[in-house]
DNA sequence: CTAGGGTTAG
């Protein structure tokens, strides 16, 4: 039978297909007339016909149709498995991989690669492993696009050795598995593996690309190693390459988080294309420098451009709110997001709203959203701000009860400990802090151990309490103490409240002296040009006392000192800080 | 007739 399209044109039942695109309707009718003309056995167009039908989302429809098919070939399951993957039917893959060995069909590396993919995005080791099994049975142990597709399981699995043995016994390592395994690094946390892998890459003579640069620049981020985002900047610059909008946004993210806020602008203002993820970007630097007036005229001005802010931009946005104690700007977002962009809030969104009333003393107001978040239950992260505040503000009644509930969600974190700890010193229960230090002791809980780090000549050198580590201690010890004297001469008393958790009397002053970030201060003092500037990053949030000596410490010796802790930056200049001791 | 592995904001 021949068909004519509305032009006339004689066209085939394939061609038919491609005009039916995604649409169910169409491809159902061409279905009809693929079974009328008798040409169910032509694979083909069965294979279209099915890959079409999973794209429409028909996923029902899919595996019925699949299932009625006589004769199906290894062509029609790796174009199946693939899309159904693609398309968010992860699991639907791993039915039809199923399939197709119980079908006795021929495997293909096609087909494996998919399912490899399929069970990366549902995180199922097992299944992984299952089809790691095949992989070695059926010959394909030694496939380049198979072993990348493996690297990138086991690291989507958290199972970064087993990554990167597979990525080691790989004969020939593609630029796609060098890839595969840097971004396992630095999506797992191990910014630093990521970048020396990063480096045995160069060393090896490999070219990277632009996938490369981003998972480098994120790895960067985390680690605040500026001179290596730099490099990896002017490399981009120097070979002339496009700024697309994923590696804008990877510039201006890790310009943001390694402190250079000017530069993330000047990236941002650079950029040809802008979509909501680049928007975001930005406002989340400017919002985590506590620069909340910015943060808005860039949410403003994404609004005025006709992008829409997404749930994320709102997160974003209600956290610079947070962070410059913009509460009424943070209320009308908050109440344009839901109504305007009906976004439902999610747990995110209610951290900061009762971080940001929190923050400005609007404590009552603050444990009242929490109690109206219902049905969504606070988390772990709620209950630490709200006690974060109360302890900010000096909220006792309250303080305990954020407190308990912290400890009825998470029984075992260490660091909640430590904020319950201070609320009852503060109240004055010694009794209580005593308790909670005993119960610490007796459940084998330590404390977070909080390091710091800092970029000297592209080199990051980290520093733990008290550590002796580094070849040049004595002379970072003596000039610390130094240092520590010189600003007692000018007004520095020490702030002990931060150390009440100590174990030991006599450590307490020790440890206050000798913290990680005043540690790293001291050593990039010494081993920085005068006048430049001094950046930092601390895992854990900073504490009172190096907030008070860091302010001296910038009057001493004329520097700018600029910190990351774990949820903020803090601009340390002519003895005061960017925070406004609003953190 | 038909295809494949990796990456981006809180």
């Amino acid at each position: 039978m021949i068909y004519r399209d509305a032009h006339h044109h004689r066209v085939s039942l394939y061609h038919f297909l491609l005009l039916a695109g995604s649409r169910i309707k169409p491809l159902q009718q061409v279905h009809c007339q693929i079974i009328t003309s008798g040409k169910t056995t032509s694979l083909p167009l069965v294979t279209k016909l099915l890959t079409s039908a999973c794209a429409a989302k028909a996923i029902i429809y899919t595996r019925q149709l699949l299932f009625s098919i006589p004769n199906p070939d290894s062509f029609l399951f790796s174009s199946l498995i693939k899309t159904s993957t693609k398309h968010s039917f992860p699991r639907d893959s791993l039915v039809f991989y199923r399939h197709m060995v119980h079908c006795n069909v021929e495997c293909s590396n096609h087909a494996l690669t998919a399912v490899i993919k399929a069970c990366a995005s549902l995180s199922d080791l097992g299944a992984g492993k299952n089809v790691h099994c095949h992989v070695i049975v059926f010959g394909y142990g030694l496939d380049l696009f198979v072993q990348a597709a493996l690297v990138s399981f086991y690291a989507k699995c958290n199972e970064l050795d087993v990554a990167r043995k597979v990525f080691d016994e790989m004969p020939q390592r593609t630029l796609v598995a060098w890839n595969s395994m840097i971004s396992g690094y630095e999506q797992n946390g191990l910014a630093d593996e990521a970048i020396k892998l990063f480096n045995c890459m160069r060393d090896s003579g490999v070219e990277f690309d632009s996938v490369t640069m981003v998972s480098v620049l994120s790895a960067c981020s985390q680690l605040g190693a500026l001179g290596l985002g730099q490099w990896i900047h002017e490399y981009v610059n120097r070979n002339g390459l496009y700024v697309n909008a994923t590696i804008g946004t990877s510039l201006i993210n890790m310009y943001g988080r390694c402190g250079d806020v000017i530069k993330a602008r000047e990236v941002f203002e650079s950029l040809n294309q802008q979509n909501v993820i680049t928007w975001t970007a930005m406002i989340s630097a400017y919002g985590m420098h506590g620069y909340g007036k910015e943060a808005m005229e860039i949410f403003h001005l994404m609004k005025l451009h006709g992008q829409s802010p997404n749930a994320v931009t709102f997160v974003a946005v209600l956290s610079a709110c947070a962070h410059a104690g913009l509460v009424s700007e943070g209320r009308l977002a908050y109440a344009s997001m839901i109504q305007n962009y009906q976004i439902t809030p999610r747990i995110e969104h209610h951290v900061s709203m009762v971080d940001m009333l929190g923050r400005a003393g609007l404590l009552n107001e603050a444990y009242q959203h929490i109690q109206d978040m219902n049905p969504i239950k606070p988390t772990a992260a709620v209950w630490t701000a709200m006690l974060g505040a109360c302890k900010m503000h000096k909220n006792i009644t309250l303080g305990v009860v954020a407190a308990e509930n912290l400890l009825a969600i998470e029984p075992h974190h260490p660091g909640h400990f430590v904020l319950i700890s201070n609320i009852y010193a503060m109240a004055g229960q010694m009794d209580r802090v005593e308790m909670v230090r005993n119960v610490m002791i007796q459940k084998g809980l330590k404390k977070q151990v909080g390091y710091a780090t800092i970029e000297v000549d592209k080199k990051t050198y980290l520093f733990s309490m008290a550590d002796t580590s580094h070849p040049e201690t004595d002379t970072i010890y003596r000039y610390l103490d130094e240092l520590i004297e010189r600003c007692r001469e000018v007004g520095y008393t020490p702030a002990f409240e931060s150390v009440m958790h100590e174990v030991e009397e006599e450590e307490r002053v020790h440890a206050l002296r000798y913290h990680s970030e005043k540690l790293a201060l001291a050593f990039g003092l010494l081993r920085t040009e005068e006048g430049s500037i001094i950046r930092i990053v601390k895992n854990l949030r900073v504490c009172e006392d190096c907030h008070i000596a860091f302010k001296f410490i910038s009057v001493v010796t004329k520097r700018k000192i600029i910190v990351r802790d774990k949820l903020r930056f803090h601009h340390f200049e002519d003895g005061s800080c960017s925070c406004l001791d609003y953190w």
